[in-house]
DNA sequence: CTCATCGTTCAGTATTGACTGAACGATCTG
DNA sequence: CAGATCGTTCAGTCAATACTGAACGATGAG
């Protein structure tokens, strides 16, 4: 396998631990990113030196999240997998999903707080502000995003050329 | 300790540790977020029911991330320690340099990645270009969340020039 | 100085979680 | 139907890591 190519599916994978997920998914994902193509289980369990099963569960956790899809190809029995379309966005949905659910423990909290705890309730009030804030702006700054990829959509391929 | 105040503090951890950090750690700043007031190592273990050594440690590994600080009292040679004025900005910044350090590995990696793997090249670059946008976003949520704070700071009148 | 108190460090322990190899069920081929 | 090829599941193994208790250095009090 080609030397960048190497090394970056190995600091992806550093990346994506950092972030939550096991290490063999930040490869498979690296790996996948890069391809410019649907890999099979096989490939993947063979170029990143791993065995079939882990490959198999972190491919389909990483499906679960959104990042990469299983295609089909006609006439075969195997499994493919690439990129999303747009893994980022499904990145940011889950993060912006954990931030609902901790929405949902401040409030929770704020409103069974003892009102002794008055500093606190308006503690977890400014974390409520905060976050929903933050909610709202993944909203926007996908929309942005989605602007921005219409924006070079090869829908009139002026000076896409290749 | 109080029954909400347990069970948040519970919570807290769990979320916490969802997100990457010890739960341990998460339980302290849960704690602390609902104090309303700074509380030392000591008081800290007592409450948590765990040892002063690991609410050393996680009480440290917080500081470093910004989200609580060490405060001291006259006469008292004891550290105690309470949440920041804005914790949830150091956590946000926390996150843009790790999208940074992504963006970093994103953009090193296609940079040396063969002229064959055009494919791989252009998904990089749309994943470059994201979290640019996403560095970006940050620091524009973040002037508006100190906007939002500031109009609504107590005894300062809304246009203050000074 | 001596003692007490506080925070930190360190070795040891336990628990969690990822990964592997082998067995299994399902599906296609001839 | 028989054989082969996939993907998945499961028990076992391994490493990483969080936590604890004890020892240590530092600092203030008497």
């Amino acid at each position: 396998m080609d030397e960048a190519v190497q090394q970056f599916v190995e600091r992806m994978g550093l990346v994506c631990e950092k972030e939550g997920m096991a290490r063999s998914a930040g490869r498979i994902f690296g790996l996948l990113l890069v391809g410019g193509r649907p890999f099979s289980l096989d490939e993947l369990a063979e170029k990143l030196q791993a065995s079939k099963a882990g490959i198999s569960t972190n491919c389909r956790m990483l499906e679960q999240f959104g990042m990469i899809e299983r295609v089909s190809s006609l006439g075969d029995r195997r499994d493919f997998y690439r990129v999303q379309d747009d893994p980022w966005e499904h990145m940011m949905r889950v993060a912006q999903q954990r931030w609902r659910d901790l929405v949902k423990v401040l409030g929770e909290a704020q409103a069974t707080l003892p009102p002794q705890m008055a500093e606190g309730k308006r503690t977890l009030g400014t974390a409520l502000q905060f976050h929903q804030l933050l909610i709202r702006d993944v909203d926007r700054l996908l929309e942005h995003w989605h602007e921005l990829q219409h924006a070079g959509d090869p829908g009139t391929p002026a000076e896409n050329a290749a």
